[in-house]
DNA sequence: CCATTAAACTAACACTTGTTAGTTTGCTTG
DNA sequence: CAAGCAAACTAACAAGTGTTAGTTTAATGG
């Protein structure tokens, strides 16, 4: 195990802060207040306020779009994949509760790299959707409306961080394997 | 239709612009200049920023905690009170896709009616939580892990605000059924 | 037509915000 | 030991914050 720089301690203490009160009611001296520091000298170690949440969203943005990319490149089925999407989101979530906060209620925030951001959305959105669609196509998935199954598998998914930290030891295998389940099965008999 | 008074313009207001930007990031300059007046001509209507929050909220949560109510001593299924829950978070979300922003993501900044928004929300996951053990054990809903099957579904219903905007003309009873389809079947063949 | 009233206004307040400048402290290493 | 440096500090700033006090405006109804 790495040992954390100053710079990552800081931007860790924020994510956790912005999860609990959201990015804007997050003031540098609450944050400071929480290293044991004074506020001046958190600018020893980041440049402004606004580049933390930028570091806390945009790699973990990139990180799912990099787990995409494996994903739909993979010559398995499309049920396959979506367990693939399941576990991508629970082994994410799981190592960033806090900054998993920041990417669903903050990223308006972003300023500069708002577009930027919203357009690894997007791209992720579509990539789901592809999978959705060519497992109908391909008749593995039934064959309801594809925005309603894409969002509401996407929802759970992105709510993850609200509940993966109540958990003490957390087995990610068992509960990615569970919530495949539910999400493909459904829950009636 | 019933005229709006001035003081639910306001409120309908600043929901919008929380819903944009979050409660914090929200000035009373911002909505003041969003309804065409003056800041300080705001506290003509409402008392403080707090309560604008909270009468959002509040009457929300208030509404699902009533919609629950009827549902669980309904002498139906528990499937049955799962689709009629469907229906509840789809209807309450239709009306006031705004409001719903603010009551997922900034219930922390309630204050003094934050314990009772608590209290509300524990008691009706606990409501459903007990709909879904019933269903277990009468043979209706499949034996996995409730917490899962609550999680996922209800996580869905929550992050319905999201999405329901984006439709134009929405027809709820439909949106309704088929996502009561998703959440119950599940979406393989 | 005058009194009332809803709803706007201006001006100001005390406090909080993110950030900068310049300085001090105390380790580490040649 | 001296030099270098990471990381803390104090002090201050300009701008923005929610809110109050007191005043003006324009429409309404007896």
């Amino acid at each position: 195990m790495r040992q954390e720089t100053r710079r990552e301690e800081i931007i860790n203490t924020a994510a956790k802060l912005f999860k609990e009160k959201g990015y804007s009611a997050v003031t540098m001296r609450d944050l400071a207040a929480e290293m044991g520091i004074k506020a001046a000298s958190l600018y020893n170690h980041i440049s402004s306020k606004q580049e933390i949440l930028k570091e806390i969203i945009i790699s973990l943005a990139e990180n799912f779009t990099k787990g995409m990319q494996n994903i739909k490149q993979a010559n398995i089925s499309n049920i396959d994949k979506l367990e693939k999407v399941v576990q991508l989101h629970v082994d994410i979530t799981a190592n960033n509760t806090y900054g998993m906060a920041s990417l669903n209620n903050d990223w308006m925030h972003l300023e500069e790299k708002r577009d930027y951001y919203l357009a690894l959305r997007a791209a992720y959105e579509n990539d789901f959707r592809n999978v959705l669609i060519d497992g109908v196509n391909k008749g593995e998935i039934v064959n309801v409306n594809i925005e309603v199954m894409l969002f509401s598998v996407l929802s759970t998914l992105r709510s993850l961080y609200l509940w993966i930290p109540k958990k003490e030891d957390l087995d990610t295998q068992l509960l990615s394997s569970q919530l495949s389940k539910v999400l493909i099965n459904g829950i009636n008999i």
